[in-house]
DNA sequence: TGACATTATTGGAACGTTCCATTTATCAAA
DNA sequence: TTTGATAAATGGAACGTTCCAATAATGTCA
């Protein structure tokens, strides 16, 4: 419709009948223009339907004012709950940040990231897809802009990491089963190209040490991190010999999963077999029966890592502390009761 | 700790031996240039790190790539699934959505919105938050980039909208329920400033006043659009006088909360009180007992409504047909079985 | 009133790219 | 060879902003 091309600085300036240098300062709110000159600019900004043009700012400006989040699967609630949350910090420290999704998908990851940086960002919050190749970040750090981890990590890397407590957490369950007299006990879903599951199962491991088992009687079976990936533990865990009678699971989506595979073969969770999950995503409470999990402060963990990207931007740093989360068993239905009614609560 | 300027075009063209002129062009894949001299250059791109600058770049381009998602509530697995829809169809486009949430806040949609515009986007696909005031969009109007909404509408505006027929689907699992012998139905959820619920509603009485129900006969209880709101729906419908015995809930998340709230009561979704929902998220189906639900292909109309933005920004035109997505009920176990047993099914 | 300090305003260069009009290199045919 | 045509490469202006140095306006005080 509107053809006309669109505003630019210069044109209010002549609608104001000032220079285009005042206008600048009007609109980067200086208070060095007298208050009914930059009135007047404002006025004509509003009349000419003015939109600033970011880009020609930036070829100026050292830094931009785009942040971006890129996320491993926005539909995994977990991952929208952090994002949700860095999002109320970017808001009150006044910044819109962008939110792309990689869908795990490693290839989809280099691309966002790369459209990321050519759009000058300021700084960036990843959780990195499955499977990340390990070089894949190298790029980003020779660029110097600052980045951190959320959630997720690269093996080993010098970028700040911002998540829970994954091997406090999964020791917390683990004992939690244990001391409900489970001697069968095993780990549900994820894979060994994450680092986040090497530190879940490792506090799983410690803590079934603790109670005197050996890593051989533990069981482990990989999987999708997802309700399906779920679905296929359960699967193979009664199948086998010797089936375990508690399972803790990589996240939520992986309990969930399991859940409905045990009504599947009959079972009923929490009664016939004991599942807890990791994450405590808000569906966790709602679910019947409601599921025992590990709460890790999704949210408040993203407002963290967006306050230390925020700093290093500040502080034209690239280096920050990690930061690891606190995390706490919620104990609801899904985790049954005692098994062995002589020992306590 | 990186503190040397970021290379630009100037550097390469420096390394490779050539000019700038022809490093453009080889940035852009032209095919002017000799292929040997290309390969140089992009050795030298790849030996300086090299990262493109999109916004000078804009400045003398006519469009930009960037494409802006606006969504009104990202935690919203609705919402979240309509996103993966919208960037399944970017991708193969090869453009990189950016994703935005405005947490259902009119004011932080505006400054969302307004960053976009100046981030110079090309396109813009925005579901609006409630109570976006009617005047809201005014502005993107006026600078003629092509927007399009997605699931949700504002009154009347001429932007193509992409959505389900809601209209329809009501009347469907009205018509369901009805069919099952209830007399005494409900509508819960939503408010009536959102055109949605005007729709579905609008599809539920049509369904009634078939059946020969009076509008007064049918009880619709407003509320958040939220498991919150669906909880207070039936705690108000079960305390009423004469307490319907099914209800269609404006989305899953009411329908889901409905269900918890009915069990609060002591009563058991499906069996003692019918209760569908609208949207049809993968939830829907895991539920206990799984709910069901009017199923409105969310991905597919991402997808759409992605294509529609692409072509308007080819044909560079501001207006599109709309696109009403077809729906279908999916019946499963929470609207139980009939009341009437004399009647079919 | 003049001189000076202070406050407001301004022009021009620069940022990193694209695009057009040119120039230069390459190749075929005469 | 020379010529002409075609292919390849290039310099410079332009895009919309910021920032600096400089100028213009205003205010203060003797």
């Amino acid at each position: 419709m509107t053809k006309r091309p669109k505003a630019t600085i210069l044109d209010i300036a002549r609608a104001a009948g000032v220079s285009k240098s005042t206008v600048s300062l009007v609109l980067q709110g200086s208070d060095l223009v007298r208050p009914d000159t930059a009135d007047r600019v404002r006025k004509a900004i509003e009349d000419v339907g003015y939109v600033y043009n970011r880009g020609a700012a930036n070829l100026r400006k050292a830094h931009s004012n785009v942040i971006g989040m890129v996320v491993n699967d926005l539909t995994n609630p977990f991952y929208a709950e952090l994002a949700v949350g860095m999002e109320r910090a970017f808001q009150s420290a006044g910044v819109v940040p962008f939110i792309a999704n990689t869908g795990e998908n490693p290839v989809r990851q280099e691309e966002v990231l790369k459209s990321m940086l050519e759009q000058g960002a300021a700084g960036l919050i990843v959780s990195p897809a499955r499977g990340t190749p390990p070089d894949a970040f190298r790029r980003i750090e020779a660029t110097g802009v600052p980045i951190v981890f959320a959630m997720r990590r690269m093996p080993d890397s010098r970028i700040p990491v911002v998540a829970p407590d994954n091997r406090r957490g999964a020791a917390l369950a683990a004992r939690h089963l244990l001391g409900k007299g489970h001697s069968r006990i095993a780990f549900f879903g994820g894979s060994s190209d994450l680092v986040v599951y090497q530190e879940r199962l490792g506090g799983f491991r410690e803590a079934c040490r603790e109670y005197g088992l050996h890593d051989s009687d533990v069981q482990v079976f990989e999987s999708d991190t997802s309700r399906k990936g779920g679905m296929t533990c359960i699967d193979l865990a009664l199948a086998s010999e010797t089936p375990p009678t508690a399972a803790l699971c990589f996240n939520d989506a992986v309990a969930f999963g399991a859940m409905l595979g045990l009504r599947r073969h009959g079972l009923e969770p929490g009664r016939d077999f004991a599942v807890v999950g990791f994450d405590d995503v808000v569906e966790a409470q709602h679910y019947v029966p409601s599921l025992t999990s590990v709460a890790v402060d999704t949210a408040g963990l993203g407002e963290r890592a967006a306050h230390i990207v925020l700093k290093m931007i500040q502080s034209r740093t690239t280096s920050a502390e990690n930061h690891i989360g606190a995390v706490n068993l919620v104990v609801r239905e899904s985790c049954g009761p005692d098994r062995n009614s002589a020992r306590g609560v």
